[in-house]
DNA sequence: GTCTATACGTCGATAGAC
DNA sequence: GTCTATCGACGTATAGAC
């Protein structure tokens, strides 16, 4: 998903792997690392390039060294945080589509200002004239459903899901309700998001362990 | 989904809410559709105060004697784009909840910039420090999932809804689906949002009428 | 290669003249 | 009621120090 056509943006491990490029690889780490920390604790006061450079203690311009743009940037400390929070994630390929989906919603929500980034990116994306954004949430969106869609395939030959359901439109039906869901839950603590994706959950179950006791249906 | 609570005043300057300047009101009127041009026809290059006040042929502190804040006119805008194309609805009281959604939706995609403006509008409610945006996005879902779950409730009368789901549980995730959907659509015009919401009205459907022949089940 | 300093144009908001 | 003028902050761009 990135290519290296800059110095200054390595995007991809063989920027690190060329060596010349080590220090300053490691640098654009911490200041990830640092511009999550200012995320999190100052919220939507601390989304400025020069917000962010300040409480590094950096000049503004320095961050345009590493990162494209403002937006880029954002891009990457999104990218960086949800890496954080999913990479010690057991991956059983029979768990659910909706409690994967259900898992990855509960832990964006331990990361202070992770979820408000995730949609304020999504909103700049479906304005024209913002290329780096437009790209991070097209290929997210695509990635996600065809993810998803495989892991329903998995569970429909495992019985969790009904066979009747096209398992790409499952996954597009899923990821909707999930990230309208943690919208919801975020303006109003009492929106039923658990409840909601639970209820996804029991309808695309096949239907005869919801609606019939056994030994009556087939 | 919508509500006509009080179409010229929330957060407004004191000439819409003391009702004795009739041609402020009409002013403001006209501002406002001039404004739903403007983004109509400049997308995210019509959004700010001074882009609006250039194409209207004012300046852009004269904006803000109708509207407080370039929040506030925004959160207008989209309320009166959103009502002029709601207002000659027929509003079926038996229509199914995902279906009244899936219209909404569908109107709502034939306003260019409409629901980029809604998206921008619930990601600045979700940061701090934007009361405008939170109050129209809180009182938006709150009053959506009201008016759904009560619809739900007269589905589940009708036969239409199976009758052992949570009304405002299927209320918030009709929402949250119809929301996140438009947003993919708009990223991705091959994602299936109308499929994905009829799968959603297939699986809210009555058991019986899915999943088992006739003469079987009881 | 890394970073500071500086400047440009735009932004939302506000004060005060007419 | 609308203007002009001005403020501080923003993202971006560039020159050049080290």
């Amino acid at each position: 998903m990135r290519e290296a056509e800059n110095p200054q943006d390595p995007g991809g491990p063989s920027a690190a792997a060329r060596g010349s490029y080590a220090k300053g690889v490691a640098r654009r780490q911490e200041i990830l690392d640092r511009a999550i920390e200012v995320f999190a604790r100052r919220g939507s006061e601390g989304t400025s390039l020069r917000a962010i450079a300040r409480e590094i203690g950096v000049s503004h311009a320095a961050l345009t060294h590493y990162f494209s743009s403002r937006e880029a940037l954002l891009v990457e400390v999104y990218r960086e945080a949800e890496r954080q929070t999913h990479e010690h994630e057991p991956h059983d390929p029979d768990i659910s589509a909706v409690k994967v989906m259900a898992a990855s919603a509960r832990r964006n929500h331990t990361v202070p200002g992770l979820v408000q980034l995730y949609s304020t990116l999504v909103a700049t994306a479906l304005e024209s004239g913002h290329p780096e954004a437009t790209r991070f949430a097209t290929i997210r969106f695509a990635q996600a459903r065809a993810n998803l869609a495989e892991r329903v395939r998995r569970n429909q030959a495992a019985g969790l899901i009904r066979a009747d359901v096209d398992p790409g439109t499952v996954a597009a039906l899923v990821i909707a309700a999930s990230d309208g869901l943690q919208s919801q839950k975020l303006l109003d603590d009492a929106a039923p998001q658990t409840q909601a994706l639970m209820l996804l959950e029991s309808l695309l179950a096949p239907p005869r362990a919801v609606e019939a006791p056994p030994g009556l249906g087939d």
